[in-house]
DNA sequence: GCGGAATAGATGAGCCTTCAACTACGCTAG
DNA sequence: CTAGCGTAGTTGAAGGCTCATCTATTCCGC
């Protein structure tokens, strides 16, 4: 049923060499790795969305103000943090402000950039989303997987997020 | 510098009964997860686009069609495969077809259906991009990741889809 | 202190996705 | 045959993201 997938090995030596077409178990691996990261991505935001009004995107921003001392953060921290561009950012917290959970104020240090500050009804918001964040979290992730899964999951993001770096 | 996240533990009981927070640990496996799967996704799909002009979407679109026998499939069939909703699909197909690349047939068995059908240009174009793809899949993931990694990275995806399902 | 390069962020157009209609066809019971 | 329901797919509006561009500020060397 989960059919193998993408890669047919089209025409041999298309770009510099020939390519390294992946086997089927590789295959296999991707897919699996794919479909799943995507499909509890979905649910992740869906519930989330639905259930409070918050999109995932949006919860990861008020989650990283308020982790900070006086709930706020330069606009180009925030988006790093995010794994956001800064345009998306800017973007995003011009719509948070609209809803009241977010305000800009310049940043005392460096006249060129902005903070942005968490409301109290934005933390409110955040307070009302969290739980529902984490049971998705528990019940889509951790509830699935065995302790030796999550052991496996986290030390192959990490490894690939050394390679993707922060930067 | 992975900071912990997410999650922060709000006011206890919020929705029903006490919410069942994550743990350092888990927060720090989740987080892995989490960036190195939306950080992967991203990169390929941007170099892909760059170099091809074809988004990450639209290449699994021309590689589902690929593989059927006629390379044409049903509207809905091609949705699920995709992890597509209908209506996405939909306009998706419609700017394939500006290109040229797919075309839609009404399907005979049913009045109602749809097939689409991937064009010669359809497949020059997919059979351009697949090295490009599959060197980015290779070069991100799999040379990064040791056998076990990839095996483990396979059984704990295959976990999760059970559970997220097909439907 | 002044000119140029670099940095921070905002903005708008265009594309993509979502959501809620809406059309058209098929299926079944009477 | 036909009424009513379910299924397949499309459509348009609204919101979100990307990219290129633009403004404002700081930094650096002289």
């Amino acid at each position: 049923m989960t059919a193998d997938v993408s890669l047919a090995p089209g025409d041999p030596g298309t770009p510099s060499g020939e390519p390294r077409w992946l086997d089927a178990e590789e295959q296999r691996a991707w897919r699996a790795w794919l479909y799943s990261s995507q499909l509890l991505q979905d649910r992740l935001d869906r519930e989330l969305t639905h259930a409070t009004g918050i999109s995932h995107a949006y919860y990861e921003i008020l989650v990283a103000l308020s982790e900070t001392e006086g709930r706020m953060m330069r606009m180009s921290e925030l988006a790093e943090r995010c794994l956001s561009s800064r345009s998306r950012l800017s973007h995003a917290v011009s719509r948070l402000e609209e809803r009241g959970w977010v305000r800009r104020q310049v940043c005392p240090d460096d006249g060129r950039g902005q903070l942005a500050v968490l409301t109290d009804d934005g933390f409110a918001a955040l307070e009302a989303a969290a739980p529902v964040h984490v049971e998705g979290v528990r019940s889509h992730l951790f509830d699935q997987l065995s302790p030796e899964q999550v052991a496996a999951m986290r030390d192959i993001g990490e490894t690939l997020l050394r390679h993707l770096g922060p930067r």
